[in-house]
DNA sequence: GCATCGTATTGTCATTCAACGAAATGACGA
DNA sequence: TCGTCATTTCGTTGAATGACAATACGATGC
């Protein structure tokens, strides 16, 4: 399930070697893409309180087959907003609270520079 | 331009008619629908430190036409990232400080309800 | 009124995205 | 090893999006 993946990437600065533009990190930039969905912030509500759900289940639940609901849950993961853990056959999602955090005051830090 | 289409449907609160599933607010949505567009947010980087720029300007820094610039314009208006005032023929366009901050806030309180 | 300039809207096309079913991968137990 | 179950990946389809040119709107000046 590549979770090295989204390791790998990890943290791209706003000041990048980009010409002071200051863009929006990379990382951000999925984070927003990720939350702006009406399906996937279904999926995101189920994980209040710690939840920790398999993609069946999640798929059960927003009523959508299990494929789509892995691909969503992987544009999730990729803008670190859930974690994944496998037990046994099944894979657990939850909230990815650290990540989220991050990638929140990411964004403030950009609204910041901009406006 | 119809800016009291923006206006009149102000504040919805998180807490719906909704069977508590507590969805995202819609202006929240339209906010993170309007940042999660690499050209949106080149636009955004126009406006750093209080700058006012008119649609035509817009459209020649970031490189796209008028009429896209427009409705990508019109698309931040939405998500209350910008603010447009009239002035003669001109439409300048400006960050919307106070109406990031507030989705910003909102989208803190959603995150921290399903995290 | 009429022409002009800047902006908004409309129509169209190409690209992207969300969803599905079907097939491939991976993990476990017999 | 083989079969089964859960998940992921693949291939396709319809809807949404981003871009443009052309046109319409609105304000200003003659």
């Amino acid at each position: 399930m590549e979770q090295s993946r989204s390791e790998q990437a990890h943290r791209t600065p706003e000041t990048g070697t980009d010409s002071g533009d200051a863009a929006l990190a990379q990382d951000t930039q999925e984070f927003l893409k990720a939350l702006g969905s009406p399906t996937r912030q279904r999926i995101m509500m189920l994980f209040a309180q710690g939840a920790e759900l398999s993609v069946g289940e999640i798929a059960q639940r927003v009523g959508i087959s299990q494929a789509t609901a892995s691909q969503q849950l992987t544009l999730l993961r990729r803008g670190r907003v859930v974690a994944a853990r496998r037990e046994g056959k099944s894979v657990y999602y939850r909230a990815d609270r650290d990540g989220v955090m991050t990638a929140l005051a990411d964004l403030q830090a950009y609204l910041t520079t901009c406006c």
